[in-house]
DNA sequence: TCAAGAAAACATGTCATACAGGTTTTGGGC
DNA sequence: GCCCAAAACCTGTATGACATGTTTTCTTGA
């Protein structure tokens, strides 16, 4: 029920900023540009669609809200590196208007992240595998402070679905990343006591020999432990 | 190395449209809205923020090119229901820049497919289990229309997400939908013989007796199957 | 000849105003 | 109390103006 008919980006949706979004993805598709390649100006595509700037602007403006095109004053705009940009926008805007739970997050993460880590394993390069041991070192390190210790387990988690070496990965987990922020101390609180608070920390340096080890299926049982662990700590705090 | 900070939804992006975005965004939060409700008109903004129209306006269309709120003429822009919007533009602006490739894409689907069509066995209503078959059937009797099996395979696998009853798997798979409508083709074409495209269509008819029979184990492992074949075909074609 | 710097050309960022056309509210008439 | 027309309100689009940032061009001086 997410889409009604078959809409593709943008589409059959009237008025002329929806033709002119069309208008410029079309023009980075047909002229094969790649990031960092310069669009056309405002002027120019105001001529080439016979609109109003303010139509080319607020075009312009909405592929760069998305992350699609980087903008700023003097420069022509140019094809973005690909970003969560939009995809963020959309979980979190999902989870505030209480479309999404987090409990529904979770359960795409390790559907997620059960992959990433496995890829991670073989994956890996060295540079990439002692990233990942560094994030659960620090994790180790700063246990007493729960905000340090968050930090870094993001950052753990994105730097495995980097070494999984599919963008689109990268790109899902990151986009849960702001949610992740936002609810993570409340599983922290449920560990009561720091041998359970360690022990949770102690869970991603499993995760972590064994990525380094080039063991996926070892690597995908460690993840599959820490998130069942996470989800029931959720539960407990009675996130619905 | 999608983001390189911790930039949440929009956050620390200079400009009077950036902060106006947030400001609209942040007055969902708070005021708790939820789909359908009304936001306040450009007017108000205009006078809240003390910037003008154009300004609040970009921001206004910004959100509403992500989907994250309706506008039309006349009313007030409304907070809109969870759709694809956003996610499928940055997915296929990754596709068309060459910063994701179609393979990618399939790993990613198989991965979130094997557990969807998991859930789905196990939650799947009986109205559900009916529509899934239907496009099953469908897709077996109009073998020989190419266009109108790929329809249904894309309906068959959207309705298992929606199975899933998990609107996070729905959004992402959707997200591809696009991408997939145009390099379904190319796989199909692979399967040169008429009885090589009716065993794939009737790996479809597998997926759904397995979901209705109320076996994940199965249907994931079915799901598996479908799709190795799928992304060999694809690879046989010269998909890179 | 060439390099440095000023000027011009070009680009986006923001504002103000205007009007067309759609939607909701108001108020009058019955 | 109900219906309908007018008013009020709202978004969609266009135009023009100016500030400010960037690139290109041209001049000038060594």
């Amino acid at each position: 029920m997410v889409s009604d008919r078959s809409m593709g980006p943008d589409e059959t949706n009237p008025g002329l900023v929806s033709a002119a979004i069309q208008a410029i993805t079309q023009h980075i598709r047909v002229e094969g540009l790649g990031p960092g390649d310069l669009l056309p100006s405002e002027a120019d595509m105001t001529r080439k669609l016979s609109v109003s700037r303010t139509v080319v602007r607020e075009a312009f403006r909405s592929l760069s809200a998305m992350r699609l095109i980087d903008m700023s004053a003097g420069r022509r705009a140019s094809v973005a590196k690909l970003d969560i940009g939009a995809m963020s926008m959309v979980i979190e805007h999902g989870v505030t208007t209480e479309q999404i739970s987090v409990q529904q997050i979770y359960d795409v993460r390790r559907t997620i992240e059960m992959r990433t880590v496995a890829l991670a394993a073989l994956r890996r390069t060295d540079a990439e595998a002692a990233e990942i041991q560094k994030y659960a070192r620090l994790m180790r390190e700063n246990h007493q402070a729960p905000e340090i210790v968050m930090e870094h387990d993001i950052a753990f988690h994105e730097a495995i679905a980097r070494a999984s070496h599919n963008p689109v990965f990268s790109l899902i987990i990151n986009a849960f990343s702001g949610v992740t922020r936002r609810t993570w101390v409340i599983g922290w609180r449920t560990r009561a006591t720091e041998a359970e608070q360690i022990k949770m920390i102690e869970g991603h340096g499993d995760i972590a020999q064994a990525i380094i080890a080039g063991n996926p299926q070892l690597a995908a049982e460690h993840m599959a432990a820490h998130f069942d662990k996470s989800v029931k700590a959720l539960i407990d705090a009675g996130i619905a």
